[in-house]
DNA sequence: AAGATCAGGTTGATGTGTCAACTCCAAATT
DNA sequence: AATTTGGAGTTGACACATCAACCTGATCTT
């Protein structure tokens, strides 16, 4: 197809790797997207909005902190917290002018809390028990690694101007 | 939190690499698509249809076949497609008539031919070489073991009057 | 203290994905 | 032969993501 010299190609079983990878990651996303969205009307970003929410103790947090914690784009924050507070999930409380709090509503926490568990049992089924505890552990550790190449990296050659991005 | 039975609900070890994983996977995958974009002009999208009709012998698939290959749903195809052709990438040919193929243009082999060295590159640096072959090795069979799962389970149970979507 | 800089947040335009409704033609029914 | 059924593909409306431009108030300059 294209020539192969000793370069950067993949050989014939990291391709495997990779595409296999590449379809775990598309199939899982949609069935677990699919799911939520059937069962219980929430989209994944509303359920990822909505974890972080119930996880602090007072249920309120700076939009810039959800931002850390999903690593949206601010903008993509700021659009997707309207949309949940039209559908009253959530509620922006602007206690101090400029760095509105956004704090969950007794509607969100109602929503979550009706569809975790089951988002958890489909968690463990098609994906925790296929790993087992050893392919888990080496998954989560790679993981973790892949995150600090590409951080290390971004941090490095990424020209000042345009860090505001990262 | 929630309070926490022997039920569906995953211990520390199992939502850490749970987590880890999740961040991998949105990491790596905004840096790919950002590269990609930022260097080459081409979205995840272009380039996973773009790869595709290079592999083909012929050049040329059926919108059917790309489906199958990348696991879109039919509308995403014909948007993704008509937007390509717009942009000279792709051409529909109807040579007959319902069924029309998809070829690729000069134009859009010589884009992907230009970037997809750098493109594999990269994945090398900070995926293939970071998981090591043990563990790349473990991954890919994991991954099509939880495909595997997904599937027996979505054919087992899906409804045949909603199947038309799987 | 007046102005520049800067970070968090919002907005609007545009590109992309999804769902449901529709078209089209072939093969199966009757 | 006329009708139905069915799958591949398209379309339009809407939800969502991204990008660039902007607003706002705090801090740094001088």
């Amino acid at each position: 197809m294209v020539d192969v010299g000793k370069g950067p190609w993949l050989d014939d079983d990291e391709q495997k790797a990779w595409r296999s990878y590449l379809l775990m990651r598309k199939t899982l996303e949609t069935h677990m997207e699919r799911h939520l969205q059937r069962e219980f009307g929430l989209s994944g970003s509303d359920f990822e909005i909505l974890v972080n929410l119930s996880e602090a103790e007072t249920g309120r947090m700076r939009a810039f902190e959800l931002g850390q914690a999903t690593q949206w784009e601010k903008s993509r924050m700021s659009h997707h917290l309207t949309r949940m507070e039209k559908r009253g999930l959530v509620r922006r409380e602007s206690c101090d002018a400029r760095y509105p709090e956004v704090a969950i509503t007794d509607e969100g926490r109602a929503a979550i809390e009706a569809c975790a568990p089951e988002h958890a049992a489909r968690i463990r089924k098609f994906f925790v028990d296929v790993f087992g505890p050893e392919r888990l552990t080496a998954l989560g550790e790679a993981s973790a690694e892949v995150v600090d190449t590409i951080r290390k990296h971004e941090s490095s050659d990424c020209p000042p101007e345009v860090r505001g991005h990262c």
